[in-house]
RNA sequence: GGCGCGGUAGCUCAGCUGGUUAGAGCGCAGGAUUCAUAAUCCUGAGGUCGGCGGUUCGGGUCCGCCUCGCGCUACCA
């Protein structure tokens, strides 16, 4: 029997999970694996909390507190959150872990020492001379120099976005000391892509591995292959990768040369993957190596869209590189959940975290099935997906109570009216009953193992509407009324017991505690690795899941309708999550309405003084080739004409702005902007939504006048 | 501009390697039923499958062009 290897993303331990992370990589792994050992498989599912990187640093840093303190904090939070929703891994690790360390260092060395997998470059980097340490991206503060915003960060502003290097930023400060910091040079150690790039593209694009045949390309999704290919085919193609950074939180680079190094942490963290399995392996008495390297090895990992292109061309390369693992069979990523119609946000408090879930939820029954439930049925498997409360309400009402519960409900309770709480005895041939379910019950298995989710929980659904579809055609509550002996009650029911029996090893996958539940109220055992195996083998032979005789216990309900007349205790619920959403939006459009932007920084009359801004006329503009943004501006100044190239193409067409008046600066160094030199630069006022305005004099006030 | 993903009933989505009158759930209209959590069941209305062209005996499904949405990327002095 083959082994596989499951994995879901490390979550970065620097926060909570929300329902999209949920949805993503842990839900639809859950479900996949859950499934795998109701068939027998041998089958491992390994994650854990990823540890390292500078944002823990930074964050700690902040807050007065050690990594130590944050990682622990959120390790466990995640770990514990997982474990409540019945995310049933095998192992969840941590990288802060002696063995993964010891693992990552291990795997660094061996790429090192085949001497043709690192690229050694030395280059200057900021340095921070009071804390004796070289200052990581994100370590660097300093004016934007796109937008002035003056805490922008080495890599990212966070106001205007745009994406910077450190050298980029105006006045630049340490965080760590508050100083400048001084330039100073540094080794790093690059992993040399380009190498890899030829068997990638036949991996990826083929399926085939050193000429054998590795995969199905066509059993990936399209959004996954896809994304790979871009990488693939960008003309400069695959880029070295620095692997190591200058920081002192994270897995010490074991070379000597390599003092307060630690291995980047996207270089630790798949390797995380391996060590958990070793850990996995050390707890169970089983061996590692079967699962990463043995012939029979499949390895699969559960990740969202952002993560595609670490998983499908790095960390597969970096394992090649290695040699011996076997690679990904496939990397079913989902895409993303939205919340409410846009993108979760912690910062804005728009969407909402698994933990917080549980606890807002906390009265709510089954609550963590009804979550399970809602996130399956709108799965983003293919595309972004929206998580919506009322479709939450009516996933829930509609399908869970209405035509699941309600379902195992009218069979208890019929069974307990007309049997006394045993499963009728019948001679029904059950083979021509199963057809129907036979042939759903075929594809929700299939579904899964193609890792369409959505489309196999629908065939649960379909079972159970098959169950109360053929109950209501027999309606032994009137055969009932004519003759209660009659053997088509006995012969309804007993065909009906077996569909809830078929139902509550169907659900389990999706909804594990319902499943046990209705394992309960049917009196029977515990479902066991395998036991699905057996099952379909029953029903495909014909032969009772449940037998005559056996008891069942009194009807109690799965879940408990959030539109219930009688008790609006869940609907409030809802409610008070909603009303949340909508103060939300009110207080941001308060923000907006009051926001003003920080005045720059004072400069003196003289300073203004060097600007040389005059009015014009626009008399040709006209597209610039392979630019989207830009146009190409003929501009009158009164006794001179001037070419400008300006950012505003998305806006204006090129004849909408001829004749247009405007204020222009002249005397900014001239540059070259897709081939075309600019001359100085249109004055343009930009609103809240980013529609821009022309800053202009009078109509026929005239050209070349001096703007003060 | 380049690359990728997507555009199917009012809404959310299925439609495998091209083949008979294009499907489901919700919503809507009508009806049946009472075992059941105002649950269930039946019937019906509703789609030029984003647009144009091509290959084919036949295209939602393949190819080309266009268009719209999303993502990555270049450009924004």
């Amino acid at each position: 029997m083959s082994k596989k290897l499951v994995t879901s993303a490390l979550p970065y331990a620097n926060g909570a999970l929300h329902l999209g992370h949920l949805a993503g990589a842990y839900l639809p792994a859950d479900i996949y694996v859950r499934y795998l050992r109701l068939r027998g498989e041998d089958v491992v599912w390994v994650c854990g909390s990823d540890e390292h990187g500078a944002a823990i640093t930074i964050r700690a840093k902040k807050e007065g507190i050690t990594p130590q303190d944050i990682i622990e904090k959120y390790h466990a939070l995640n770990k514990n959150t997982f474990e409540q929703f019945g995310i049933s891994f095998d192992m969840y690790h941590r990288t802060s872990a002696e063995i993964h360390h010891e693992t990552a260092r291990e795997f660094f060395t061996k790429l090192y020492e085949r001497g043709d997998q690192f690229i050694e470059k030395t280059n200057e980097q900021y340095y921070d001379a009071e804390y004796n340490q070289f200052l990581a991206d994100r370590f660097i503060k300093g004016i934007c120099p796109t937008c002035g915003y003056e805490e922008a960060y080495g890599d990212q502003c966070e106001n205007c976005g745009s994406t910077l290097s450190p050298e980029e930023l105006i006045e630049p400060v340490s965080t760590l000391s508050g100083n400048k910091p001084e330039k100073k040079e540094t080794t790093h150690w690059y992993f040399d892509l380009k190498k890899h790039e030829k068997w990638l593209k036949e991996w990826i694009e083929n399926g085939t591995l050193d000429g054998e045949p590795h995969h199905d390309p066509k059993a990936w999704k399209n959004h996954v292959v896809g994304q790979c290919k871009s990488w693939l085919d960008a003309e400069e193609g695959l880029l070295p990768r620095a692997i190591t950074r200058d920081l002192d939180w994270g897995i010490k680079v074991p070379l000597p040369q390599a003092d307060g190094k630690v291995l980047y942490v996207w270089f630790d963290a798949p390797i995380g993957y391996i060590s958990a399995t070793k850990a996995w392996a050390e707890q169970n008495g089983k061996n590692w190596e079967d699962y990463w390297k043995g012939d029979d090895a499949e390895l699969i990992h559960f990740i969202g869209k952002d993560n595609i292109v670490f998983h499908c061309i790095i960390f597969p390369a970096m394992l090649k590189a290695y040699g011996d693992f076997k690679l990904p069979t496939n990397v079913p990523a989902n895409q993303f959940l939205n919340f409410e119609g846009d993108k979760f946000s912690k910062s804005r408090g728009w969407g909402i975290e698994q933990h917080e879930y549980l606890e807002e939820f906390k009265d709510f029954p089954n609550k963590e099935d009804a979550l399970r439930y809602a996130l399956t049925r709108n799965m983003p498997e293919n595309r972004d997906a929206d998580f919506k409360w009322d479709e939450f309400v009516e996933f829930h009402d509609k399908e869970l109570v209405g035509n699941l519960g309600n379902y195992l409900n009218r069979i208890l309770v019929l069974t307990h009216k007309y049997f006394d709480g045993k499963v009728p005895a019948s001679d029904v041939d059950l083979t021509e009953k199963y057809a129907d379910i036979l042939h759903l019950t075929a594809s929700l298995a299939k579904r899964i193992e193609l890792f369409d989710f959505k489309q196999a929980v629908n065939r649960l659904m379909e079972i159970s509407s098959w169950g109360n579809t053929y109950l209501q055609d027999v309606s032994p509550w009137k055969i009932y009324k004519e003759n209660p002996d009659s053997e088509e009650i006995a012969e309804c029911m007993y065909v009906s017991l077996q569909v809830v029996t078929l139902l509550s090893a169907l659900c389990a996958p999706f909804i594990p505690f319902t499943s046990e539940k209705i394992r309960n109220l049917l009196n029977l055992p515990a479902l066991q690795n395998g036991d699905l195996n057996d099952i379909l083998e029953n029903l495909g032979a014909g032969k009772p899941l449940i037998d005559a005789g056996h008891s069942v216990n009194k009807p109690e309900l799965l879940f408990a309708q959030i539109n219930d007349r009688k008790d609006d205790s869940r609907k409030q619920i809802i409610e008070r999550q909603k009303e949340k959403l909508v103060a939300i939006l009110a207080q941001k459009a308060a923000e907006e309405a009051a926001k003003f932007k920080p005045v720059k920084p004072e400069i003196s009359f003289e300073d203004f003084t060097k600007l040389d801004i005059r009015t014009g006329k626009i008399t040709a503009a006209e597209p610039i080739k392979k630019a989207d943004k830009l146009l190409k501006l003929t501009v009158d100044l009164g006794g001179q004409t001037r070419t400008v190239v300006s950012g505003i193409a998305l806006q204006f067409k090129p004849e909408e702005v001829v004749g247009q008046q405007v204020a222009v600066l002249l005397n900014l160094a001239p540059r070259k902007m897709r081939g075309v030199l600019s001359e100085g630069m249109i004055l343009m006022a930009e609103n809240k939504e980013g529609k821009l305005s022309f800053v202009q004099s009078d109509e026929g006030f005239g050209e070349g006048l001096e703007v003060r």
